[in-house]
DNA sequence: CATTATTTTCAGTAATTACTGAAATTACGG
DNA sequence: CCGTAATTTCAGTAATTACTGAAAATAATG
């Protein structure tokens, strides 16, 4: 750790600490910190050098962040070692960390809700039967809508987001249309 | 916990569970979906005979849950206690968690890497620099759009949404016109 | 197929986080 | 104000999660 400079060694700490808030460990977040900054691919063991954890730990944290698909292994001509790297594409990134969270965190959810939904009497709806389909029409109706725009390519998102306050007189368009 | 429903119960375990996903505790997450399926304002002692954790546990998942604003305080008229329940719209509850989590994850992150940026040097920038610059962008970008979006009423919003796939033909209609 | 480099697993331990019960505080009603 | 109902705080403990070192497994090389 004493090797970084100054300003790798802030954003590394950064991310080890916010790790909490992201449901990910110190260690799991450091890792990935120091592999977004890396100029190349690095090794188990540069990892090691580099955030002074041991040797297992780093093991296991690569294994996480390799589960979430925000690192890649690669292996280098001549070289035995497995190297990992993150992806340059910064929006490719933000993709795939909104995938998997809405894996773990919604899907499972959308899954129970569903199952308490076929229990349900169509008739005469209960009151936490009305909140529990409130609840599971919205993720549904927000999931779709996410699929629809993680599956727009990279720069048509692009433009989407950078549309900001334009969605807005879009939405009114969309009406005036139909 | 015996008193309750099935469903109810299933669905207060789910949250329990999901708690850890979510960054929340247990407890918290199972006082929520309590509150969240219940038909009137609970008071803390309710919320101990339904869940049967203990009082000062109650107390402090119920602060826990108002720092979110997922729960609003209330008195019932001539009774001392404090009755607490959700909101009824579950989109305005999206819009709190939204924001919430934006304030807790996102914020902190983004006042890092500006301070970062600001001591970088803007004519001979670094690899880490430009991956910091970078990650910065986007941050600001998505909460820029994410802001936008949570200003539209709840109204417009549920109709951007719905707009799905819809979303692809207006952006291109956008395109078109500029 | 033996040697060596590399990665993974896992039992034990350290560190952190969650929960409780008791005591302290607050605030209402007489 | 006094008494009491209600809530909060907090020190101690329980439960969970993170980390390490050593041993086992995997895989490349001659």
């Amino acid at each position: 750790m004493e090797s970084l400079d100054d300003d790798t060694r802030t954003f590394i700490l950064h991310f080890g600490e916010m790790g909490s808030h992201w449901g990910i460990n110190r260690t799991v977040g450091q890792v990935y910190a120091l592999l977004y900054l890396a100029e190349k691919p690095l090794c188990a063991d540069d990892i090691v050098a580099a955030l002074g954890v041991s040797r297992s730990n780093v093991s296991m944290s690569l294994k996480e962040l390799q589960a979430w698909r925000l690192v890649k292994l690669q292996h280098l001509s001549g070289d035995r070692r497995d190297f990992f790297s993150t992806p340059d594409d910064v929006w490719e990134i933000a993709r795939t960390l909104i995938e998997e969270r809405r894996k773990r965190e919604l899907d499972p959810t959308l899954s129970v809700l569903r199952d308490l939904m076929l229990r349900s009497d169509e008739q005469d709806e209960s009151h936490s039967q009305q909140r529990i389909r409130e609840m599971h029409d919205l993720l549904e109706q927000s999931m779709r809508w996410s699929d629809d725009l993680l599956r727009l390519n990279p720069s048509t998102l692009k433009q989407v987001i950078r549309l900001g306050d334009g969605v807005r007189k879009l939405v009114d368009f969309g009406n005036r249309k139909t």
